[in-house]
DNA sequence: CTGAAAGCGCTAACAG
DNA sequence: CTGTTAGCGCTTTCAG
C-alpha cells in the first residue's frame, strides 16, 4: 500500500539497496540466484520502479514530447499513432502537447518539454509559426529535435516531410492527362511551406504541359468546406471559367464537390475534382474523391526511426538528416472521364 | 549552454539556493525585489526549472496518464484532443499510451504509468479487456483513476460515458417510426459493454413498439466496412428480409450502403440506414448517413473536469462519480422516407 | 559478485 | 524576509 522502495525490498532479504538496484535492472555483475530473490521479492510487496528518480540520477527520462497543432485532425492522429507505436517498442513514452495552431500555445508546449527534460522533442508547427526562437532554445539545450510535415524555412533540423511539391504536381498533371483544361486552384491564406509547395507543383504542371498560369484561377482562404463550396460560387458569379479542381486538402474538395452537385454540374464529365491527404471519407463518398496520399502512418514510423538514430548517433550524416516520402496518386472516380482506376 | 540550477542563480546573486527556488515559485514571503532579480537572471542563464528533481521531492508529477486503444480512431482523437487542452489548461501534461486493442499493451501501459509516477489515469479498455486485475492494481497504488466509454462492468470507478441504451433505443426506435418494421442489427461479437448495451436498447424498442424480435436479424461479427456489406449479402442469401438496418458504429453502415447500392436497392425508400458516432463522413456521403452522436468532445472536457475534481477531493460523493452524456439523434438522408430533417 | 557512499536538483520544514 | 538542512529514490563510482 504505502509506497515500496528498493530499500524494502533490500531489508526483506538482506541485501545492499545497490544491489537490489542492479538485479531489478539486469546488471550483469549479479547472480541469477540474487536476481530471482530479487525479483520476487519486488513482485510480492508490488514494487514499481521510481522513473522519476531514476531519471533525475541518470539524466535520461525516457520520454519524447510530441508536439502538434491538434491530434484531432486525422492527419496528425496518424503520424502520432506511428509515433507512439514505434517509440513504445524501444521503451520510450510519449508526452502529448497541442499548439491549437497558436504560437503561443506552442512555445508553452516546448517549455514544458524542457521542463520535464524530455529526451527529445518531434513536433509539427502551427500555421501561425514564422521563426525558429523556441525551437532554438531547444537546440541550445541539446535536446534533440526533429519536425515532420510542417518544418521552418531556412532552419536545419531533421525532418521526415512527403515532397509537397511533387504531391501538386503529380495531383494537377493527373488532371491534365484526364484531359482538363481550365484547372482551379485552392489554396491557405496563411503561408505554409507544405501549402506553397503544393501551389508550386500546380503552377509547374500546368506550365510544362503549356496551360496559361490564371492568377483568377487560384483562391486562397481558410481552409475548410465552406471555403470550398464559396469558391465555385465565387468563380461562376465572376463568370470564370473552369473545368476542374486541384484543392490542398479533402475537406475543400467535399465543399467543392457538393456546390458543384448543388449546381447540377457533372463530376467527373463536365468538372474533375482532386483534393490532398486521403482522409478516410475520399473512398466513401459519391463520387469517390480522387486525392494525393500522405501515407501518414509511414511518416509516423519514419519519423520515430529516424529519431531513435538521432538519439543514438547524437549527430546525423546530411545525407541521412532529411526523409522526403513520395506522394502517392489515388486515383479515384472525382477524376475518372471514361474508365475508372482504382 | 550546460544546464543552469537554482544554484547557479544563487551564487550569481548571493543568495541562498532555497531563497531562489521560493522566489521562482512565487512564495508570498519572497520580497518583489529578489523575485524580480531571480526571474531576470534565471532568464538570462536561460533557466528551466527541473521538474524532474521537483516531482522527485514534491511526490507530485502534475503528469495524467490516459490509455486509449488506438488514437488513430476518430473518437478516442477526439476525446484525447479534449481532455489535454483542459488538463493543459490546468498545469498537467498527458502521457500518452496506446493498448492497439490488447490486454498485455494494456498493462505494460499502466506499468509504465505507475513507473512514471503519473498523478491520475484516464483510461478507455481495450476490445480483449475482461478483468480489472490490472487497474485495480492502479487503485492500491492510490493513484486516481477515471473511465471513459468503454468502462469494466462490475467495476466501481467514476467515469464519464453516453448511455448507449439509450442510443441503441433511440436509434432503433427512429427507424420505427420512419416506418421501417425488419430492422437488422449487425453488432461486435467480442463482449464490450458499450456494443451489449446498444444491442439491448435496440431490443426494447422493438419490444416497446410490439415488433417481433428475431435472432436471425441479429448479426455479430469483426465490426468493419466489409461486415457490413457481408451482412447484407449474408442474409439475401439466406432469404431473410429486412427494410431496415441499425449497425454498431458508422463504419458498418457504410459497408451496408456500399452493398445495398450495389444490389439496386433504394436509400433510405426500399432500405433505411442507421449507424452509431457520427464520423465525420457522415455529412459527406450519398445519401448523408443518420446516426447517434457521442459528444465525443464533450466527453472528453468532462472527463477531465471530472478528473481534476478527484484529485481535488481525493473521494467524490457517489452522485456526482458517474457522468452519462445523452446520445444526440442526428436525422439524415439514409432513414428519411418523404421528408428529410437534419 | 556485493557493499558503501555520494549526489542528481529540488521542496519544505525549521531557524533566525 | 532569508538562510540552513535534510531528504525524495535512484544510479554509479570505488572498494572490497
Amino acid at each position: 500500500m504505502a509506497k515500496v522502495t528498493i530499500l524494502d525490498i533490500a531489508k526483506e532479504l538482506n541485501l545492499a539497496f545497490s544491489t537490489v538496484a542492479r538485479a531489478l535492472n539486469d546488471h550483469p555483475a549479479i547472480s541469477k540466484t540474487t536476481k530471482e530473490a530479487v525479483r520476487m521479492t519486488a513482485d510480492r510487496l508490488g514494487y514499481h520502479k521510481n522513473e522519476i528518480a531514476s531519471s533525475l540520477r541518470s539524466g535520461k527520462s525516457n520520454i519524447v514530447g510530441i508536439l502538434v497543432p491538434s491530434i484531432d485532425v486525422t492527419f496528425f492522429s496518424s503520424v502520432v499513432h506511428g509515433i507512439e507505436s514505434v517509440m513504445n517498442k524501444h521503451g520510450y513514452s510519449i508526452l502529448l502537447y497541442q499548439s491549437q495552431e497558436s504560437v503561443k500555445q506552442e512555445n508553452k508546449g516546448i517549455e514544458t518539454f524542457l521542463n520535464s527534460r524530455v529526451d527529445g522533442i518531434i513536433a509539427s508547427i502551427s500555421l501561425e509559426t514564422e521563426h525558429a526562437d523556441a525551437f532554438k532554445t531547444i537546440q541550445k539545450n541539446n535536446i534533440p529535435l526533429a519536425f515532420f510535415d510542417r518544418k521552418l524555412p531556412n532552419f536545419e533540423v531533421p525532418s521526415v516531410t512527403i515532397n509537397d511539391y511533387i504531391g501538386g504536381f503529380t495531383a494537377t498533371e493527373h488532371l491534365i492527362k484526364a484531359g482538363y483544361k481550365k484547372i482551379v486552384h485552392i489554396t491557405e491564406k496563411r503561408n505554409l511551406l507544405i501549402f506553397s509547395e503544393r501551389k508550386r507543383g500546380y503552377v509547374d504542371a500546368l506550365r510544362k504541359y503549356g496551360l496559361p498560369i490564371e492568377e483568377e484561377r487560384i483562391l486562397s482562404g481558410p481552409l475548410s468546406i465552406e471555403f470550398g463550396r464559396q469558391g465555385v460560387r465565387e468563380l461562376t458569379a465572376k463568370g470564370i471559367d473552369f473545368d476542374a479542381f486541384f484543392t490542398l486538402e479533402d475537406f475543400t474538395a467535399m465543399g467543392v464537390i457538393q456546390e458543384l452537385k448543388a449546381m447540377g454540374r457533372k463530376i467527373p464529365e463536365e468538372v474533375g475534382v482532386i483534393g490532398f491527404a486521403n482522409e478516410a471519407f475520399c473512398n466513401l463518398v459519391t463520387p469517390t474523391l480522387s486525392t494525393i496520399d500522405q501515407q501518414t502512418l509511414k511518416m509516423g514510423e519514419e519519423v520515430a526511426l529516424l529519431f531513435l538514430k538521432i538519439l543514438k548517433d547524437k549527430e546525423l550524416p546530411p545525407e541521412n538528416r532529411h526523409i522526403v516520402l513520395p506522394p502517392l496518386l489515388k486515383v479515384r472516380e472525382s477524376t475518372s472521364r471514361g474508365l475508372f482506376i482504382e
